[in-house]
DNA sequence: GATGAATGAGTATTCATTCAT
DNA sequence: CATGAATGAATACTCATTCAT
């Protein structure tokens, strides 16, 4: 899909000279994937997908063959890098001499988010607003197709963290990471339950590196307390 | 509406007997609390809402005005209790003696909500999962009608906490309840970003005492750790 | 219904003290009479009558038992008294000494729809709306239930302008009576077909002197012109 | 669209054949054109229109969007060539040599009117009446969207009575022209004040003819007369 | 004498999807 | 490779009316 093939079609090669306009395909991941963060699965109609990306309304259908097959692509394009970033992170520290830390491991977490933040497209800071989104939503898709074959995610980060915290028992270990990841998650998510109560934001936030500033500590502290008698 | 009055209708009061049916309008709110939890805001039909709630489809129009108004009805149900709740918690803890600690104010915040996921109705339980997916989904209803009436909650705790911990700045005050609220929200709306990932629940807890157990040291940990240089 | 009856309601009493508000029958009248002619029949719901009425929405239905009976009640109201007039006025030309003039049949409509239209409660000026809008939309209620009863308008008219006018076929002095009738209506009820090709309204009368002092020479002279070879 | 073009598609051309059936879109405003004169714009549903139309509920919307652009295409129809064939008489009555009388000043609105009257497929005989039923109706429709790009009829009807009626005040002529295109519109569209009060009909014309010839001398005499001192 | 609650049928519109071309 | 046309089902909402109180 991303290999260069030569095109003959004059039409096309002049609008993309033009407007620099990606594929069909392409430009409707990239539209759907902003208003499936901004409305959500059922709030986005394939009418608004198609009218942004200037596509014919069964573009979409012809191309991904349905709306939830959409969904899925959308949500693969960016989950699959993801996915392997952290565990190219996970290989590094196991490669490196000595133990790993546990803020070494946070980070090996945040770090592909952070790169997803900052992407330039900003398609990528957008996929942490919908990772969050699909699983408030909990989406059928999320529970049936998609992932699922990314458990050597959970585990890998699973026997690091147990190295990285001896003294948790499993249960608590599980507890813990739930809690990181959700906490992480929300925070790159932008989701800001204080909100629901006062209309300024509480925490203004656009730079990434913010984040992970204030993120860390709290997440390392909350990682490595004693666990509750 | 709530005193007592004497029925002679007997078909009515058998209903009542039998299967002890609230009025329409608060089965209309029952039933839309659950179903907005399990399918978001825009997945909800009035026809699902009107179908299990068994009342005619244009009731809830004539109860509540719209779906829009239907949903910040359900919504204030619960959350002006629960803030009243938490206000009369920090109340408590200012009228005591000493210094309260971040503990306290933690628990000042998780009561109430434990009361709400005991809550025998269950509707309670629903209601943080309410809250969280209104919040992901961004409602327009929240950032302009709903709340914002409810600053001083943020106000109160934001204050109390200044207190609690003196060696913070303003900003990272800001951000540490951010984080704090929100991974309290979502431990308790059972949110699991790890399911994205693996097919079984990581963290089993239906108990919600298992929740507090912990998540109390991870949050207080978070919060009283120092600040990144 | 305008007589002055005790009441001892002094709640009602003090209302109308307050406000002067008429009874809500005929509140529900005046509010229909101003939403027929704005909105039609079909494009007036009862809810919006009852709204501006400041009444329960049964009341219509309590007070002239259905959307159709409030419609004739509305018209009724008025036709009856316009026709009355309109007869008085032929009563009296004939009462007269010496041949009644095509201007003096003329001034026998034309007098009462002003006065009608000079009413302080700008009811009347409404009803000549009203009455050309059921007329164009044909109404079911006009075709059967309504007047009929007042062929005895068309007959006077009709054998005072045979008289007025003796060099006319039958035939051509119905169609004169179509066409100035028809022409007079709409002058009063200010339908102006030019309205559909420019914005500005092409005759600026307020004042209904003003319709009369063009409205008149324009019909009599259509009159008494001679009929086409 | 209008190009001829080979169709192989079998099914397709017998239905051509056996009942000649227009396509969805034409059929859709044959339709509509007729129910809105019956009923009017309100109360004629979309239901009522696909039903008769033989189409799909949905397609009033996918051909035209929505009920009120509809209305608008429906009655575009049949004005745009309505104006255009009167500026076509104004234009011969320009170029012909002599002084321009007022018969044919009328006749240069009725003929137009006559022709769209006697339209076999009686869709122009109901335009008349639907444009008259808009102008009572006082559509939105008529007031912003449609039209005011004809105040070009409005103005070279307005030169050319002034010049054929030099004795007139301007705002006398304005109300003759007024007068008289209100009691021709009246009188091709069949409106007939009198039936409110006489069951019959007053005046029987099916013929368009007939119409003519009784309407024409009374508006000429009407526009001749002197003004009122 | 009047009303709050309720209802079944209706409204315009939008939905994702299909299919012939 | 792509699209205009079409569709059945669903959407939120409004309607006039009824009825127990």
């Amino acid at each position: 899909m991303d290999t260069v093939k030569p095109t003959t079609n004059l039409k096309k090669a002049q609008e993309t000279m033009e407007a620099s306009k990606p594929d069909t395909a392409t430009r409707i991941l990239d539209v759907s994937e902003r208003l499936f963060v901004e409305h959500g699965f059922e709030g986005t109609s394939l009418r608004m997908i198609t009218q942004q990306a200037e596509v014919n309304l069964a573009a979409v259908n012809y191309h991904f063959g349905s709306k939830d097959a959409l969904f899925e692509s959308v949500f693969m394009r960016r989950l699959a890098p993801l996915v392997a970033a952290c565990l190219a992170e996970l290989d590094r520290l196991d490669a490196a001499e000595g133990k790993t830390t546990v803020e070494e491991l946070v980070m090996a977490f945040i770090r592909p988010c952070l790169a997803l933040s900052k992407d330039p497209s900003r398609g990528g800071a957008l996929f942490v607003r919908l990772l969050s989104r699909a699983l408030v939503e909990n989406h059928r898709l999320l529970r049936e197709t998609i992932s699922q074959q990314y458990s050597v995610f959970v585990h890998r980060f699973g026997k690091a963290f147990k190295e990285a915290l001896p003294g948790l028992s499993d249960e608590e270990l599980a507890w813990r990471m739930h809690l990181a990841f959700g906490i992480m998650f929300n925070a790159f998510a932008g989701n800001d339950v204080l909100k629901i109560f006062v209309r300024s934001q509480v925490v203004t936030a656009r730079d990434p590196d913010m984040i992970v500033k204030h993120l860390l500590p709290f997440v390392v502290s909350g990682l490595v307390a004693p666990a509750q008698g």
